[in-house]
DNA sequence: TCGACTCATGGAACCGGTTCCATTGACAGG
DNA sequence: CCTGTCAATGGAACCGGTTCCATGAGTCGA
């Protein structure tokens, strides 16, 4: 092991300062753009920070503006591949900003408290982004008081910006869809609702799938409403407890596309062919349903994470809490190859001939 | 819009001191576990910040400390599947260490050198963690001058730990376990060897490749190795090019399980069943492959962002630069449903009776 | 020609911590 | 009883920037 306090010499502004013959805070000034510097010595400066590749010290800028140039995302940290997306797209609108990216990951109750606790303060983070978790109200409210800019994302707060999918109305697609190719017999498998993060996109789903159900007047068969942590696993073991019902059902919406992938599992592990005995219809539509010909509810992610970012950037910039808004992401139906109209006869129980076994 | 000026009253070090009636000295020295305090004292001090609440400003501690308590990670974005769960090993290590972690995103060379430009400075990040980019040799040199601390993950680099996949013997032993049941007329879908970030993966499981059959004695037709951009969508253009041709392969070594969901998509549309008249092995076992039912070579991504975070945060702890070993984590060929014994005499040509189509 | 004003600039104070140094008081040893 | 040691502590200096304020030079109108 090697010694690190052998630092190489490190640049300050004084030593631009000396080289160009000026005082510290004149280099400050060409630093920031001031107007009140004149050419000549700007290009002196100029020249001198140059000369020396003098960079300055962050943390310095920082603690006498009282801003660290640092956006922070608290975001349950891949447990929904859709969370990776939305990510990429925050990334995207940061790229060429001259803020940091910092991550904070969340993956429990405590955590989440955690890390409000410690953010609740302008020296971590210039603006907080958070990401599908629903902020208790008083962290929202100390974060308000400390004035730190938040922008919500796929989530909503009393008095913040949030950039949001209509998630009920997107289960209402998805149920329509399934309605109109004739299925009656209609399954959902979602989050848990109380689930500990307290996310609620399933939930929402949830409800779009029962008013559309109701109002098309179809009765939901007792179980056919399944619940589970969100991992295809889990969806695949409900699933399979569905198809192996008297009445099975000839659809299943699945309030997620990691879940659907656990119903197409279930699916070809109970021989039965997708979209001929069951169709299947899941909700984001992430870069693997395509792989998978998943049809599904799309919503924009990659756009959504830019969005939210670009409110908190413009917010950040002229140094003004954002307009608490709803902005409202569309959505929209991609069609592929799950779902089909259900075959006649055959969707009475088990007693179809299973069709061979689905490749893959 | 409100203006965000009205900020809370924020507590200094020196309200603490006050209230406990102390120097503002020995409260940071409280809070820095220091010896040299009477436990009345520290009590006393203890107390007074529980009653304001108080959190000391991090910049200040990095200003005067020297060092920012962030550790930041370069990745090319999410452009590999496989940097997701890396990344999630890494944000597993941090957690509950008092480092946070800055992402440092990256897609093209002139982002790469943007930031490593930018970070070799210690006011940065306190280390660095560099994953499947090859740092230019310069930026090591440099990184090393300023006392950064580096760990290098899926890449290499002189002088400077690093975590790492045997890829080529990745190759050999996916081409193996082809050979094994029998296959001869095996292709290779790789990364393009000149990619823009200098990727090197794709070009060693390539290497294993070539050595294998080369050892076993197996010519490679021309254009049985194909290249290109990281992508699903054009991997299976590059297959359905292969699936073509009439001595079409019987098994397709893909250098990436992204990539090896492009060939079952190619096999796929060109009505060819999987494993029957072609076998498919993927590198990396991300989540999906299991969907996929991918025969695979896994390699424990989610340990060796783990691990890579560890060997940095003890390098940090003791103020050492890590020792430049290389961590070289295993492999293991997971066995899936892709790959089977090539079929006689189907396996001439096109001519053999297509299978239906594979559903989804 | 002189005062008022503008403009560029240097320098000090400040941001909120850490750390070194000097001071104080207690205590042990001679 | 005096001195040397040492632990506990207050306070100043410092980290490297930004910003306010004072200064001096130059401009302009009366």
């Amino acid at each position: 092991m090697v010694d690190t306090r052998e630092r190489g010499v490190v640049v300050t502004i004084a030593d631009v300062a000396a080289h160009a013959g000026v005082g510290a805070g004149t280099v400050s000034r060409v630093l920031n753009d001031s107007p009140r510097v004149s050419d000549t010595t700007r290009a002196r400066v100029l020249a001198a920070i140059e000369l020396l590749d003098y960079r300055p010290n962050p943390l310095a800028r920082g603690l006498s503006r009282g801003r660290c140039q640092t956006l922070g995302v608290v975001v349950p940290f891949f447990t929904h591949a859709s969370a990776v997306e939305r990510l990429r797209g925050v990334a995207a609108a940061l790229d060429g900003s001259r803020y940091d990216l910092v991550l904070f990951n969340v993956e429990s109750p405590v955590h989440r408290d955690e890390h409000f606790a410690t953010l609740t303060r302008r020296d971590r983070a210039d603006g907080l982004l958070i990401m599908s978790l629903p902020p208790p109200p008083h962290s929202l409210a100390r974060l308000a008081d400390a004035g730190v800019p938040v922008v919500l994302l796929d989530t909503s707060g009393r008095g913040v910006p949030a950039v949001v999918t209509d998630d009920v109305e997107g289960g209402r697609l998805a149920t329509h869809h399934l309605l109109a190719l004739g299925h009656e017999r209609i399954a959902f498998i979602g989050d848990d609702p109380d689930n500990p993060l307290g996310f609620t996109a399933g939930s929402s789903r949830e409800a779009g799938y029962r008013q559309t159900m109701a109002g098309a007047g179809v009765a939901l068969p007792p179980g056919y409403v399944c619940h589970g942590p969100h991992v295809r696993a889990i969806a695949r073991r409900l699933t399979e407890r569905l198809l192996a019902r008297r009445d099975r059902p000839t659809a299943v919406f699945a309030s997620s596309d990691v879940q659907a992938l656990g119903v197409l599992e279930a699916a070809r592990a109970a021989g039965l062919d997708v979209p001929g005995d069951v169709s299947v219809v899941g909700f984001d539509d992430v870069e693997v349903s395509g792989y998978a010909g998943l049809t599904t509810v799309r919503q924009p992610l990659f756009e959504s994470g830019q969005l939210a970012a670009r409110i908190l950037l413009d917010a950040l910039e002229d140094g003004h809490l954002p307009e608490p808004r709803e902005h409202r992401l569309g959505l929209e139906l991609v069609e592929r190859s799950t779902t089909a109209p259900p075959s006649i006869g055959r969707s009475r129980g088990l007693s179809a001939t299973p069709k061979r076994n689905a490749q893959r």
